[in-house]
DNA sequence: TTAACAGTTCAACTATTATTGAACTGTTGA
DNA sequence: TCAACAGTTCAATAATAGTTGAACTGTTAA
């Protein structure tokens, strides 16, 4: 992944209502929602919902598919997986044990840890 | 983890400088840097530099301790496991098999999954 | 005990982001 | 066809973040 990117995504999900919608539609899988059903959830002006879903869609968050007069989001769930691996790839530079003590709280809120985070 | 935290580490993570200064210091583990040596690195202002780790220490994205003259600084582990589980702990609403090509694709990077992303 | 150094804080300026109402594009059902 | 609807774009304003130089605090070594 490339830094731009990253901190595209970063940025993106740096506002609450924007980590609100994201998080709702992860929370859908790869159903989604239209435009509507965010607003209302989330109680927010149609304006305002459109510029958040567009700085996510450009950030690559989300993806949408028009239906019929209603517009389908969806949560990419690839760039969070590539985003993770970006941010940890060089974990400790290969000392595995150097982030041990991380390791075991890990497995204590059975979080499997990642590659990276070993 | 609270949204306002959740929040406040991607804004953080939102800037290319804070972005290179975290994965360098996850690159060291638990040894960490001296803003010294990561001004140098990056070609940093000290001023500026300070700004950034400023607002990366509010954020709890890293740790810092007086050593003589030096400030050390590492990088928060703990905070981006959880900060992963706070974005994905309701993904596809229990649903594992609504994410099933995720999990494949992510076998194949070798990364491995979290409980959450299935 | 003082000069040099590591790092931070402050203030001013510049640049970017968020919110809102009004106008617009495309879709549907009567 | 046309009125109602879903959603977006635009323009103006308000709010927030980033950068820089100058001044400051605390630490070290001579």
């Amino acid at each position: 992944m490339e830094k731009k990117v990253a901190t595209q995504v970063f940025e993106s999900l740096s506002s609450g209502i924007r980590l609100d919608v994201f998080r709702m539609l992860i929370k859908q899988g790869p159903t989604g929602m239209v435009a509507g059903e965010i607003a209302t959830q989330l109680g927010l002006a149609p304006t305002n919902l459109s510029f958040h879903l567009k700085v996510m869609s450009h950030a690559g968050l989300v993806n949408s598919v028009q239906e019929g007069r209603f517009l389908r989001y969806t949560a990419n769930f690839d760039l969070i997986q590539n985003l993770i691996g970006y941010l940890t790839d060089e974990c400790c530079s290969g000392h595995p044990e150097w982030c041990e003590p991380i390791s075991l709280e890990a497995q204590d809120l059975s979080i499997p840890l990642t590659t990276n985070l070993n």
